[in-house]
This record gives structure tokens, C-alpha cells and sequence, in this order.
DNA sequence: CACACTAGTCGAAACGATTCGACTCGAAAC
DNA sequence: GTTTCGAGTCGAATCGTTTCGACTAGTGTG
């Protein structure tokens, strides 16, 4: 056979394989295989021999996808990300989440295969999973409560687990009370003496912008924890005047901010619970602009517990281990992957109260 | 055969494949591959039958593994991120760059297997990249100068691209003149009279602790944008002081710019040059705690030319757009992979003089 | 009516490894 | 002296596709 050509007409010499390691080694394919698997009896001077031979063919060792067609497993999880990727990783405890995760998935081991729900373009990220060789999904990130991912995956017999999304019964997930924790918030500020409380929220459905949204809104909420987290506020203070961000990011929620603060002073809320750390701090911004002390004349809430050195406040805020809860997101699909049957888990939060949040004014 | 049982002791149907979609469609098996892959003329009729087939068996199409196998290419770019992931994406420069990055890779199409280059764990990247299935390896971040890894691609015949590291002729890259900008920046504010000028660069070597950095650390520093731009404040200004953030963060800018600024008002450098925004707004926080005034005591200039609503001044910096950044590592994967020959390519940044930098007082 | 051509289909040969069972051979056990 | 055993090695089957070349039947051309 002579050399193949590619396109630009350049001669590429025929891959070396295994076998001709093994003809230059003077063993059979098999023996090869078990020096470079190290899964069975070889005698070291044998060992030593088709190393050389590798060496001198400059062999850099089995083709991992061969490797993997034989042992039926791809050795990678995809893991999901909501949005562009420049956005999905805009929130620090997005960052720990997958931080975490990427610790166990290494452990394990397997690659990680990132895919991005990018919005408005749902059939791509179909596409992508239907031609993904991976051996798990992951959903670390709070997307769609359903899913048309989840038929496919399932369908091709592949495991999955989510952090509270999709919601299905085939998808085991590390799970949030978050409307536990929000509705907890919510009282904290009641028990303040707040009668008067604003919520922010992160998007309820793709391509959110920044708006008032009514209880319908809520209850028809496409992202599950922005409606559990909403719903929190709305069991406490039903009452709640809820808006709705357009991101995650501090400059949304100053946006949204603004449509509850910029306002008569006795009919602006005294409170506002932020549904993250992020948004809470642009709440505090627009909040600043307006010449409203924080927390004097408002108290502000965020989620998420982050890290914010950059912010003079210590916020008041429900705090979750993002590292933590990746890494049981990994324990998790390592196990579904190891073939073990596997369920939901409940992940704990705890209210922090910070300098964010006083006695209402009288 | 009996059904395969797994380690659990469920039985595990077993898996049907493109033969039992062909049997049961009474075709040939080239003929259904035909009909998955679209790539040969196929009758409607045997197309509908072998589809009709395929659903009832529940087939999900193709295995991944065998496609990519026969055809030589695995579908995925592996993706190479410096530092621990949660650390990796902290830097919105570098999320840009990824975002435009992933944009292409899903043109191509391709998938992004991400690896991340641990601290003090570069036996796994090694590891990793030895096994993992992909057709070409991208560096988008800045990495270490030289790097083990590239012998090992290269090895195994994948093409390498990267953002300026790792320096090596078989690695094509989008280059910065990182030197250049920042001995431009540096040439503004010699211009603006400044005569003592400080310096705070990002991490010169993996594990990097705050501290004073000589011109050997610099001519020696494993990072090669951190160097190049710390060369081009000394090209300008030989005798100016360098101090090493330990990373990209912030809080990091702030404490290495105590170095530069807490001493005699008279000793204190009235110009600090900061090797990317996040760091300059660290060094403009600490000035601020310090009470030092920026522009009036104290220049201040960045690199990359983010987007920082929370900072209170319009930052004076070096812009290069990371998305585009991005895209183009993409192409040139892209075109690597298709086996063109491509070449390295310069890309081009901005000075952007912003409200941050002052002639020197008197 | 012979001829070339195309559309449609198929069988068989890859792709590059892993793994199972069988075989050989020398050493230890009785 | 036979039997047993384990270490070491090997041949062959297998993983699930894609693709190449060959074949058939029908269609249009001369």
C-alpha cells in the first residue's frame, strides 16, 4: 500500500500500531498489549524488549479511542454548562461547583467534555450529545427544569445526575432546599421587622430581561432554583415585589434594582432578598447611586455565600459549599457510572447573617 | 450468550447495535450506516424502514467510540487551562478567550475536552493527554515557556496551537507582543513624567508568593507573557521595582502592591504598572486604604482591557479582545487539524489611556 | 439492440486495540 | 516418576462502525 496523501498533498507515513511493536519486539500483539496495560503476567526482560521497541518506532503508546472501543468505555463525562462559556463561568460559585467536580472526575478517571446550552441554539447542544463519546452526564448547574437532553442520554443508556435540574426521575441530584433556605431569608428579614421586601432574581426563563414579574411568572419559571428560591420569598412575603434580572452579573442586578428602589421613599422597600451573592452587590450599587444607606434605610440578602473582598459589606447571605457539592455531583455520576444504583441527596445550606441587613426603620 | 451481568448483578440487556437495526430492517449493515451517516444514495423507502427499525429497537444512532475509530478523528479538541479550574476562569480575560475559543471548536465541530494543568501535579496533565482521546490540543492561557507535554502531542501526531506558550517550533501561535505594549504603557507614563515606576506582575514561576522580583526572576520566570511584559517595563525603566502578585486575583494585586506603596511618601513609586486589570484594581484598593489618590499620588495601568463597573475609574490598559483571541486559536486548530500547514500570527492589542493615569506631581 | 451510466445495495476489509482460553515449560509437591 | 501449578506467551475473537469495490437492475443514448 503506498503512503496515504492528505490534501495539501504531503506524504504522511503509515501510523505505527501496537502490532508493529510487537513485530519489532518479537512478541505476539497480545503480549504488547499486556506491557502497555500492565494487566497481566510479563516477564520484565520481555517488558523491556517491546519498550525499546516502542522507543525506536516511536510508539507514544495505544490509540485511546481503540482502547476505549474495546473496553466500552469513552473514559470522559460531559458536563453541561448553562450559557456561553464566558458567562457560565462568570459566577464564582459556578467556578467552585465545577471546580469541585473537575477534582473527583480526575479521581476517577475521566476527561471532561464541557458543553454549553448556548441560548436560542437548543438543537446544537442535542447534537453535541448525541455524537459525544462519554460514559456520564453531569448538570452542575442549575438549567431547564425539563429537558429534552435527558430522553436521548437515557436513550443511549448513559447515566446522569444534576444539581436540581432536569428535573426527572431518571436524573439522581445533589439537591438545594432552596426555597427552604430563600423562604428562611425571607423571615429572617420579616423577624427584622420588615414589612416592605423586593426580591431580585436571577432569569426565570432563557433570554430573560430585566422586568417585573407576577406569580404566574414564577410558577412558570424554566430555571428550577430561580422558582425555588423565588417561591421561598413568596411563601414568607407573599406580598414581594419580584424582579427579575437579566444575568447573573453585579450590573443586572443593579438594572433590576432599579425598577424597586428608584422610587417614593415611603413606597420603596425596606429589604430586598437578592437570589445571588452577585446580583446582591448590585443591588447595593444601585442602592449607593440612589443615596439609600445600606443598611439603615435597606437590608440586602445574596445567596451563595461567596467570597466578595471588593465589597465593604459583609453580606447577609445562604451559604453553600460549591467545591462541595461538585465533588458530590462526581461521587455521584462515578458511582451511576460504576454501574451502582444511585439517588437524590440533599445538600445543606446555612443562613449567614452579615452587616447587610438591621432592624427595619421605623 | 447470556446477558452480560454487571459488578451489581442486574442484568444488562444487551447493547443493540447498527447490525440489529439492519437485520431487523432487512437491509445490509452498509446500507443503514448509509442511512445514519447521509453519506451514500439510499432510497427513501429503505431510508424510512431502517429508521422505523432503529426506533424500535430504540437505537440512539451510531456508537461514538466505533465512528470515531473507523474514521480516524475523535471529535475533540483537548483544551489545556493553567491552574486549577475554579482558578483557571477567575480571570474574565481568560473566559473571554475560552468563549471565543469554544465558538469555533463548535463550528468545526469539535468537542472541548478541558484539561487542567494542576500546580504541583504536572505528572496527571501528562497522563491525561497521554489517554485522552482528540484530535488537536489547544494552549489558550498563558503557560510555562516550555513544556513536557509538547513532546508527547507531537508524539502521538496531534497537532498543538497556542496563545504565546508553549515556546516551541512545532507550536503555532496567536502571539501578543506582550513585551511591546507594556514597554508602550510603560513609555506613557515616562512621558507623563513619571520617573519612579513600579511594577506588579502576575505569577512568574507555578506557586508563586508575593515578593520582590529581581531581573534574573524576571529573564528566568517559567510564564512567558508574565515575563515578556515585565521585560517591556525594564526596556523602558531599568530601574524600576518589581514585585510578584502570587495570582490573578485582586486581593493578590493589593497585597503585592503594599510592597510597592507602603513606605516613604518620598521613597513611593508614583507610577505602578499592573500586568492585568484585576491586579491594577488591586494595586488602586490598596492605594485607596493607604490613602494614596489615584491619578493624583499615584498612576495606575492595567492589561487586557476588561469590563469593571464595580471599579471607580476608567482604567488605563493594553486591550486585546479575548473573544477574537479566542477565534482565532480555534482557526488555526481548525486548520492544523485539517492538516494545512498554518503559522504562528501576531495579534494585536491597544493602548487605552483611561482616567487612572496622571502627569506626575512635581 | 447493444452500450454506457447511474442509483441502490451489499459483502468484506479495515480501524487498533483488549481479552479469553489454550498452550508450553520448568519447578515444586507427593 | 508422575502430577500439579503458576508464570509467561500466544492466537483468535471481539468492540461497532465506515468505506471500498463489486454487483444488479433499470434508464437513457446512439
Amino acid at each position: 500500500m503506498p503512503a496515504a496523501r492528505d490534501v495539501s498533498g504531503a506524504a504522511r507515513p503509515k501510523r505505527v500500531t501496537l502490532r508493529d511493536v510487537a513485530a519489532r519486539a518479537g512478541v505476539s500483539l497480545s503480549t504488547a498489549s499486556l506491557v502497555f496495560s500492565g494487566r497481566g503476567p510479563v516477564a520484565a526482560s520481555t517488558a523491556d524488549r517491546v519498550r525499546a521497541a516502542a522507543e525506536q518506532l516511536s510508539y507514544a503508546g495505544p490509540d485511546p479511542l481503540a482502547s476505549s472501543l474495546r473496553q466500552g468505555r469513552a473514559g470522559t463525562v460531559a458536563v453541561v454548562v448553562e450559557g456561553r462559556l464566558g458567562d457560565a463561568f462568570a459566577d464564582p460559585f459556578a467556578r467552585s461547583v465545577m471546580d469541585g467536580l473537575a477534582g473527583e472526575l480526575d479521581a476517577i478517571p475521566a476527561g471532561m467534555l464541557l458543553l454549553a446550552r448556548v441560548p436560542g441554539d437548543d438543537a446544537r447542544l442535542l447534537g453535541q450529545l448525541a455524537v459525544a463519546a462519554c460514559d456520564g452526564v453531569v448538570f452542575p448547574l442549575s438549567g431547564p427544569r425539563t429537558d429534552p437532553a435527558v430522553d436521548l442520554i437515557v436513550g443511549r443508556g448513559i447515566p446522569i445526575v444534576g444539581a436540581g435540574s432536569p428535573v426527572d426521575p431518571r436524573v439522581p441530584q445533589i439537591r438545594v432546599d432552596e426555597r427552604g433556605a430563600s423562604a428562611a431569608m425571607t423571615r429572617h428579614l420579616t423577624t427584622l421587622g420588615h414589612r416592605n421586601i423586593g426580591h431580585v432574581t436571577m432569569p426565570l426563563t432563557p433570554g430573560a430581561m430585566t422586568s417585573v414579574a407576577t406569580a404566574a411568572d414564577v410558577a412558570d419559571a424554566v430555571y428550577g432554583d430561580a422558582r425555588g428560591r423565588a417561591l421561598g420569598v413568596l411563601d414568607v412575603a407573599p406580598a414581594a415585589r419580584v424582579v427579575q434580572a437579566a444575568s447573573l452579573e453585579i450590573a443586572a442586578g443593579m438594572t433590576a434594582a432599579r425598577l424597586l428602589l428608584d422610587t417614593a421613599p415611603d413606597a420603596r422597600p425596606t429589604a430586598v432578598v437578592a437570589q445571588s451573592d452577585l446580583l446582591a452587590a448590585g443591588v447595593i450599587r444601585a442602592a449607593g447611586e440612589l443615596g439609600i444607606r445600606v443598611p439603615e434605610d435597606l437590608s440586602v440578602t445574596g445567596f451563595d455565600g461567596l467570597d466578595l473582598p471588593w465589597l465593604d459589606y459583609d453580606l447577609t447571605t445562604v451559604v453553600q459549599d460549591g467545591r462541595a457539592k461538585g465533588r458530590a455531583l462526581g461521587e455521584l455520576i462515578a458511582r451511576a457510572m460504576a454501574g451502582q444504583s444511585v439517588s437524590s441527596q440533599a445538600f445543606p445550606t446555612q443562613l449567614r447573617v452579615g452587616t447587610t441587613t438591621a432592624v427595619a426603620r421605623p
